[in-house]
DNA sequence: ATGAAAGCGCTAACAC
DNA sequence: GTGTTAGCGCTTTCAT
C-alpha cells in the first residue's frame, strides 16, 4: 500500500511553474492581473499534477463555500427524489454542491442533520421534509436554524415549517380538497380517506382540504372514515384493507399521497375489486410512475422538482428582511382510477 | 437585515470559559488532558453559545472530513435513489454526511463531478453511474481517482468502470441472461430487445447476457430487433412503439431496465394489446414500484439499497493492497407481465 | 493539567 | 504583472 503522500498543493503547482502562489492563485482562479501566457502556462502545470485545490482551506481563507444542504425524510422516497433532483439541478448551474441528509420523519433526526449541516458551514440549508403540527417538535430546529440565518446562513423549507426562514408552501390543503371534490362531483359519498401521521403538517393541511371539500357537500370529516397510517407504499396497502375490512360500503378511496395510493391499488387488484368501476381511487403528488399505473391514477399533482428549484434558488438569493413566501400551483389530474359510483347491486 | 456577524469560534468559548484554546479544543473533542470540571464547563458554555466547529479549519487542520461523494446519473431515477438511500443509511450510521452529484450519464460530467468531490477532500467516492466499454473515456476519471487513492482518498465503484478501485459489480449479464432465458423457456423466438447507450457497460452486458441465452437456444442477436435507445421511461416507451412498428411479429419485448420496461407497457395498454396475452414484457433492476404496475412486472432483481451499502462499506474499510471486488446476486421474479406464446391467428 | 505557538492550504490585501 | 504576507479557525506538538 502506497505511503498516502497528500495531494499536490498550491505550493507546488507554483514551484514548478516557476511563479509565486499569488500568481498561481490567479491563474487558476482565472481572475485578472495575470498575463494570459503565464496562466495558461500555470494551468497546464496544474492539470499535469492533478491538482485540484482545496476546498477547505479556500473557504477559511474567506472563498465562498459553494455547498448547500438538503434534508429530506428518505431519497428513495420518488416525491423527495423528485425534489433532490431539483435542487441538485440548480446547484451543479450554480457551481454548487449539495449534501443531502435523511430527517427519517422524525424531528430528532432533524435535528441532528441541521446540526451536521451547520457544522459543515453549507451556504445554505434546504428543509424539504413535511413540518410538524406541534411547534415544539421543532423549536429546537428553529433555534439552530435561526442562529445560523443571524450568522449569514441561508435557510429555505418546503412545506408548512414552525421554522422562520423562506418557504415553498405546496398547495396542500386545496390539493387534498381538489382531490376529494373531485370524488364528491362524481357522486361518491362514502368516500374512505387513507391518511398518514397527523403530525406532519403535510397530511393535517390535505385532510383539511379534504374536509373543507366535504364541507361544500354537507360532509364533514365524521361522516366518512379516516384511518392514519404509514405516508408509505405499505400503509397504504395495510390502511385500504383495513378500510376495506370495517367499511364494506365505501365506493372510493382517497390516499393522501401517490405512495399510499400505489399500495391502495394492489390491495384492490389483489381482492379482485376493478377500479374505476366498483372503487374509485385518488392520491395526491403525481409522481412520475402515477400516469403509468395500470389503471392509471387520478392525482393532483405538484411540481416537485420544481418545488426544489425553487427552494434552493429563494435559498441561494440575498435575505431578504421578511421572510419570503411562494405558494405552488397544483392541478387535478383525472385519470383512469376514478370514475362514477357504482350502481347499487 | 441582522448585519451578518460570524459565527462563534472556539476562541468565543476558550475566551468566556477562562481557558486556552488549547484546552477548549480537548474539552470539546472529549481528548484526555483536561479535568474533568474543566471539560464539562466548556462543554457547557459551547453549548450555551451555540458553538458549532468549523469543518474546514478542522479539516484544514488535520482532521478527516468525514464526508463521502456519492455520483449517480440522476437522482430522481429510482435506480439510483435506491443505491443513495442504501449510502446515506451507511453514512449516517457511521457519522458521515454525504455529498450527492450528478454525472447526466456524461464521461465530462462525471468528470466534472470527480474533481469537486476531491476538491472537498471528501474521504471516500462511490461512482455509482453506469461505466464506459470504450476506456478513453474514463481515462481522466481513472487518472483523478488514482491520484486521489494515492494520497489517502478512498474510492469504490459500482458497476463496471475503467477506474482502479474496489468494485460492487452487479450481476448484470446474468441478468440479462436470466429475463431472456425466461422469455425462451416459455417459447418466444420472436423477441425485441430495447437496449439503452450503447457505450455504457451496464447495456453492454446486459445484452451479452441476452446474447448468451439466446444462443442456448441457437439463436444470435441478429436474429432479433435491437433498439438502442434512452435509457429512461421515454425511451422505452418511443423504443416499443418503433419496435411494434417495423416487427409486428414480434411475441415478447425485453427491456433492459425497468424504467424503460415502465414505457413499454404504457404503450400496450395504449394500442390495447393484452399483457401478457399478446406481448410478454420483462425488465431487469426490480425497482419498487414493478410489483404494483398492472401486470406486475416480471423482471431480474438487483439488490440496489444493498449494492449503496455495501459500496460505502468497501469503501471505508482500510484499503487493502489488491482491488476488491464483490458481486451482487441476482434473481429473476416472475410476475404478470411474461406467460406464454400466444398462438398464431 | 494547561497554555503558547506552529502550521494546515488557500485568498486577498498590499507592496513592488 | 507579479511577489510577499497576514490571516481564516482549528488541531497538535512542545513547553511549562
Amino acid at each position: 500500500m502506497p505511503k498516502p503522500r497528500s495531494a499536490p498543493r498550491l505550493a507546488d503547482v507554483a514551484l514548478r511553474a516557476g511563479v509565486s502562489i499569488a500568481t498561481a492563485s490567479r491563474a487558476l482562479a482565472r481572475r485578472e492581473g495575470v498575463s494570459e501566457a503565464v496562466a495558461a502556462h500555470v494551468r497546464e502545470v496544474a492539470l499535469r499534477m492533478g491538482y485540484v485545490a482545496n476546498i477547505h482551506a479556500r473557504t477559511l481563507a474567506g472563498g465562498a463555500t459553494s455547498t448547500v444542504g438538503l434534508i429530506v425524510h428518505e431519497i428513495g422516497d420518488p416525491y423527495f427524489a423528485e425534489i433532490a433532483s431539483g435542487v441538485i439541478g440548480v446547484a451543479s448551474q450554480r457551481g454548487f454542491s449539495v449534501q443531502i441528509c435523511h430527517s427519517g420523519r422524525d424531528p430528532a433526526g432533524e435535528l441532528h442533520q441541521i446540526r451536521t449541516l451547520i457544522a459543515h458551514r453549507t451556504d445554505a440549508i434546504v428543509v424539504a421534509g413535511s413540518g410538524y403540527t406541534e411547534p415544539a417538535m421543532q423549536a429546537e430546529s428553529n433555534a439552530l436554524l435561526t442562529a445560523f440565518q443571524e450568522t449569514g446562513g441561508r435557510v429555505a423549507v418546503i412545506g408548512r415549517h414552525h421554522i422562520a426562514a423562506d418557504a415553498v408552501r405546496p398547495d396542500n390543503e386545496a390539493a387534498g380538497a381538489a382531490a376529494a371534490a373531485h370524488l364528491l362531483t362524481l357522486g361518491h359519498r362514502r368516500i374512505g380517506v387513507i391518511s398518514g401521521p397527523p403530525v406532519l403538517t403535510t397530511v393535517a393541511d390535505r385532510l383539511a382540504g379534504v374536509e373543507k371539500a366535504l364541507a361544500a357537500h354537507g360532509l364533514t370529516l365524521d361522516d366518512v372514515p379516516v384511518l392514519p397510517t404509514d405516508f408509505t407504499r405499505n400503509g397504504g396497502h395495510s390502511g385500504a384493507e383495513r378500510l376495506l375490512a370495517e367499511h364494506p360500503d365505501l365506493t372510493a378511496l382517497i390516499a393522501l399521497n401517490d405512495l399510499m395510493a400505489i399500495g391502495v391499488l394492489s390491495v384492490l387488484r389483489a381482492r379482485g375489486i376493478a377500479v374505476p368501476q366498483q372503487m374509485s381511487v385518488a392520491g395526491v403528488d403525481d409522481v412520475a410512475v402515477a400516469a403509468d399505473l395500470a389503471p392509471s391514477l387520478t392525482t393532483v399533482r405538484l411540481p416537485m422538482t420544481e418545488m426544489g428549484e425553487l427552494a434552493l434558488t429563494m435559498a441561494l438569493k440575498p435575505p431578504s428582511a421578511r421572510r419570503r413566501r411562494k405558494n405552488t400551483g397544483h392541478e387535478l389530474i383525472v385519470r383512469d382510477s376514478t370514475g362514477p359510483v357504482p350502481p347499487v347491486r
